[in-house]
DNA sequence: AACATACGCAACCGCTGTCAA
DNA sequence: CTTGACAGCGGTTGCGTATGT
């Protein structure tokens, strides 16, 4: 009523940000937060709708995020969470400060499920997989219905896919084109991932937040990325050897 | 070296709930 | 009360990169 639509999609570009346009967009939020988003693009100057200036925002430019592989007490959460709640990412993203329900969400996808394939337990139902499929009922999701899924179902038989289960060990490069090479949260500390995930960028107070992150330097990233491979390739904890106890998973698997 | 395939991630799509006009 | 914009969520897809042949 009287409301203009969310944005007009004739003339708005779509597809990957690039330096330019996140350097705009980090630059105006910094200053100006945030009153709505179908503003945001426009008065940053902008030629992107509204909710993909949230979604990159939120999902990749926050300077409270944490980049790269979650590590084994976070992967700990998610599974618990996920037996607890289902999908339902930004309830479990709300239990892991700096990280984000798309982030989890694909590591779930991409690692995690495998993971649990492999180890004999379907992750839909936490439950160890049976070939008996009288097996009793999944105990989650607790809500009414099962989210509105059928993305639970594998593509293929990955079970079969041996290559399937062995992840790539793969810093975050992967969207490699050259805008993307910068991985402007990953050079954010840890320390900088009090507030929730979930909460409005807003709400943060604009000199707490450190600089658009594609201005540190590489040496950053690459520290980062040395980080991850320590953390990674150190063979600790095993977060499924301590979820599931005795389920016979074989850390050697994976690396 | 060139090509094919698999994989992972960023981004988009479509739906839902909330709230304002 | 009704309508519609907005924000947020979850599922899906497209593309770039890594790996295999």
């Amino acid at each position: 009523m009287g409301r203009q639509p969310c944005c007009e999609k004739v003339g708005l570009k779509r597809g990957p940000w690039t330096a330019e346009e996140d350097q705009k967009l980090v630059g105006f939020l910094l200053t100006h937060g945030h009153c709505c988003w179908r503003l945001v693009p426009k008065l940053a100057g902008l030629l992107r709708c509204g909710k993909s200036c949230r979604l990159r925002w939120t999902n990749y430019l926050r300077p409270d995020l944490k980049r790269g592989l979650l590590s084994d007490e976070e992967e700990q959460v998610v599974i618990d969470m996920h037996a607890q709640l289902g999908n339902r990412w930004s309830k479990i993203a709300a239990r892991l400060p700096g990280r984000t329900d798309n982030e989890i969400k694909n590591h779930w996808n991409t690692h995690i499920k495998k993971k649990l394939r492999r180890m004999g337990i379907d992750p839909a139902t936490h439950r160890p997989v049976s070939s008996d499929q009288t097996q009793a009922p999944p105990p989650v999701p607790p809500r009414d219905q099962e989210p509105r899924d059928g993305a639970e179902q594998p593509r293929q038989e990955e079970e079969e896919d041996v290559k399937a289960i062995v992840p790539m060990i793969q810093p975050h490069t992967a969207a490699g084109n050259d805008s993307s090479v910068f991985s402007p949260a990953s050079a954010i500390s840890p320390s900088c991932s009090s507030s929730s995930p979930s909460a409005s960028a807003s709400g943060l107070d604009v000199a707490e937040w450190p600089e658009p992150t594609y201005l540190f330097g590489m040496d950053t990233i690459m520290d980062v990325g040395s980080v991850w491979d320590a953390g990674f390739l150190s063979g600790g904890v095993d977060t499924f050897d301590h979820y599931y106890p005795g389920a016979g998973f074989d850390q050697e698997d994976w690396l």
